[in-house]
DNA sequence: GATTGGCACTCTCGCTGGTGGAGTGCCAGA
DNA sequence: TCTGGCACTCCACCAGCGAGAGTGCCAATC
C-alpha cells in the first residue's frame, strides 16, 4: 500500500470527515464542499474543503456518487467515523424512561415475554430492527428436572433453567414407566444436576454412565439413560426479530430485491445466528458496518450488538439492523443500555 | 337497483367473463377483446365481444385502468368467477408428493415443528404467505396435568394437551410447597380432569370450589385453588406466517406504504386474527376477495383459509394471503389438502 | 337482429432534447 | 496556504412527440 496510515489524518480532515458524516446521517443526502464550510466551524472557504475532500477520497473514507454530487462516506469512513470520531450521546431520558418501563419488574412474565418485549423495544425506540437471541442454555443453571409419564411409551420431560426459561421434550422410550419411577428418577437427577450448566451435566451423564456398568441399581441406569436422551437434543440457537418493516422505509434499503433477500435472511436465520455468535464473544458493544459483516444481504446495512448476561455469564446478543447511513451515537447506547436491562430482568425471580 | 341479478348472464358472457380472468389470471395484464376473441374457443369477432364486454362492466364485473387498456376483474366479478365459472384443478402429483412428504409421520416432531411447516409448505407450494393458526386449546383433551415446586414461591403447572401441545406456566402462590404435596394434587386433577377440554375443565373448577366450600379436605381445596390458577390464564390465539416476502414480487403489491401497512398487520395479528376466526365457523374453503376481508391492508389482497381437525374438532384454521389476481384454481385444492393432512399429523401419538 | 369491418379517438409509454442547478477540479492571485 | 473565479460535468425535471394498444360507435353485411 503506498497511501499513507488512515491515521495520518490531520486534526483538520477529522474535523470535516466528521461534519460530513454527521450531516449526511442526518439528511442522508451527499454533502457538498459549501455545506461543509457553513457547518463545520472552521473558517475555511468551501475551496479549501474541497482539497481536503479530495485528500479524504483518495484515502478511501468517501466517493461521490457522480461528479457534481458532493460526497458520501465510504465504509472505512464510516468506521473511522464510529471508532473515533463520534461522541455517544447519553440517551434521552424520555427514552431511558421508555426502556425502564418496558422492563419494569413483572414477576409473571415468561422468558418469552422478556425477549420479545426487548426486541420490540428495540425496534420502536430506533425505528430500525430489533434482534434479540434466546439465551444459550448451555449457560444457564439447571434449576429443575422432572420426568412425567404421558401414555404408552411416552414420557415428557420438563427442563427448568434460570432466566425463566423452561423446556419440554416428549421422549419415545422403550418401555412405559410408572409415575412413582419417574418420581424417584426425577429426584435421583435433581440431587445430581440441579445448579450445574448444560454442558456440565452432559460430562456427568458420561461419568454416571460408566460407574453404572459397576454398580447395578437399576433405577441409577434407567435415570442416567432418560437424562441422557433428554439433554442429548442438540441446543438450537435461535432469535427474535421485531421491526423489519421498519426497514422498508428506508429509501437506501429500497431496492425490492435486496430487500427480499435481507427479509428472506432473517427467516432462515442462519447468516444472521452465525453473524450474532461473533459479537458473543466481545465485550461491550460492537458494531458490523456494511461489507465488514461478510454477508452479501447486509452489503447495505450495519449491525450494532451487544451481549447480555444472566448470573455474570454471557448468554445471548441483541442487536438492531438499519442502514449504513444510521445514527450511530443514539443507536449504541440503546443497544448498551437495553443489555444491561434485558439481563436483570432475566435475572430476577430465580 | 335497475340493473338485471348477476345470473342474467348468458352462456357467452359468462365464457367471456371467464375466459378474460383466467387470462388476466395468468398474465396480470388488461385483457383485450382481440385477446379473447382469440381464446375464449367462441367464434366471434373482437367487436362482438366489446359489446358483451360492455355489458359487463356495467355490471360492475369488469372495470378498465384507462380508456385504452383492456379490462381487468373486479371484486365482483372475481366472486362470481370462483363462486360458480372456476373449474377447480385436481392437485399435480408433484405437489401432492411434496406436501405428503413434509407431513410424514415424524413421531418426535413437536406441534411447533409440525405447524411450521404446515405454514412453509403452504408459502413455498403456492409462492405466497402461508399462515397456520395455532390449535385452540380451547378444543383439546387434556391428557395431563402436573404441578412442580420450584424455589420460594414458585410452583410450574405443566399442561398436557392431545395434539402435541404442551403448556408451562410458572405460578406465583401465597406459601410454598413440597414435593409430594404437589404430587397429590397433581394426581387429584388428573383423575378430576384428564380427556376434558378446558371448559369442560372450567366448569369442573367452578363446580368444585362449591363443594369445597362444605367439604372441608385441606388437599382437595388446595388442588382446586392451584387449578384455578393454571387455567385462568387466557387462551391467546396465535398463528404462525411464513413467506411473508414473497408477497413482495407482485407488482400489484409494489406500493411500498401498502406492502409495510401488510407487513405490520402481520405482526400485530390482530386484524389477522380476527379475519381467521370467520373461517373457524365455516365448512370446508373459504375465500375473501380484496375489500371482502373488511380489513384495509388487505384490500388489494385475496385470502384463502381452510380449518382443520383434531379429533374431529376443528381446532384452528390455515390460510394462503397473496394479490386477488391469484390462481384460485390451484391455491384451492392445496390449502384444502394441507388442512387435512396437517389435521392428521396432529392426531397422531396422543 | 346479431355480427362484423372500419374508423376516429384516447390514453399510456418510451424516447428525445433542452434547461437549470449543484457541485466539482483547477488555476492564478492574494 | 488560502481563496475567488471559472469552465466543466452530471443529474433531475419537463415538454413534446410518435408508436402502439384498445376502445366506442356506426354503417354495412349475413
Amino acid at each position: 500500500m503506498s497511501t499513507t496510515t488512515p491515521h495520518a489524518l490531520g486534526e483538520r480532515a477529522r474535523i470535516i470527515l466528521k461534519t460530513l458524516i454527521d450531516r449526511f446521517i442526518r439528511e442522508g443526502e451527499p454533502v457538498g464542499s459549501r455545506t461543509i464550510a457553513r457547518e463545520s466551524g472552521l473558517d475555511l472557504s468551501p475551496a479549501s474543503i474541497r482539497n481536503v475532500l479530495l485528500d479524504l477520497e483518495e484515502q478511501g473514507f468517501l466517493q461521490s456518487p457522480h461528479t457534481s454530487a458532493g460526497r458520501v462516506p465510504t465504509v472505512r469512513g464510516y468506521r473511522l467515523f464510529v471508532d473515533s470520531l463520534l461522541t455517544v450521546q447519553p440517551l434521552e431520558s424520555a427514552q431511558l424512561a421508555l426502556l425502564e418501563q418496558g422492563f419494569v419488574a413483572d414477576e409473571t412474565a415468561t422468558r418469552q415475554q422478556v425477549i420479545d418485549t426487548a426486541s420490540r423495544l428495540l425496534s420502536g425506540i430506533t425505528h430500525m430492527a430489533g434482534v434479540v437471541t434466546l439465551p444459550r442454555r448451555e449457560q444457564l443453571g439447571l434449576r429443575h428436572i422432572e420426568f412425567l409419564p404421558l401414555s404408552g411409551r411416552q414420557v415428557l420431560a420438563v427442563l427448568v433453567f434460570e432466566g425463566q426459561e423452561v423446556q419440554n421434550r416428549i421422549l419415545k422410550v422403550e418401555r412405559s414407566f410408572s409415575a412413582s419411577e419417574l418420581q424417584q428418577v426425577s429426584n435421583y437427577l435433581n440431587s445430581l444436576f440441579v445448579g450445574k450448566g448444560i454442558q456440565q451435566v452432559r460430562e456427568s451423564i458420561v461419568e454416571e454412565m460408566r460407574r453404572t456398568r459397576v454398580e447395578m441399581d437399576a433405577l441409577i441406569r434407567t435415570a442416567v439413560e432418560l437424562a441422557n436422551v433428554a439433554f442429548d437434543l442438540p441446543d438450537e440457537a435461535d432469535y427474535v426479530i421485531a421491526g423489519q418493516s421498519n426497514l422498508m422505509d428506508f429509501k437506501e434499503l429500497s431496492d425490492v430485491e435486496k430487500l427480499r433477500a435481507l427479509f428472506d435472511a432473517f427467516t432462515a436465520k442462519r447468516e444472521m445466528l452465525h453473524l450474532l455468535d461473533q459479537a458473543l464473544q466481545g465485550e461491550g458493544a460492537q458494531i458490523f458496518i456494511g461489507e465488514e459483516s461478510g454477508y452479501r444481504v447486509l452489503d447495505d446495512c450495519s449491525v450494532v450488538t451487544a451481549p447480555y448476561r444472566v448470573n455474570g455469564q454471557v448468554v445471548g446478543v441483541l442487536a438492531v439492523i438499519g442502514p449504513t447511513r444510521m445514527a450511530y451515537q443514539r443507536v449504541i447506547p440503546i443497544v448498551d443500555i437495553t443489555a444491561r436491562l434485558l439481563g436483570s430482568a432475566l435475572n430476577l425471580s430465580n
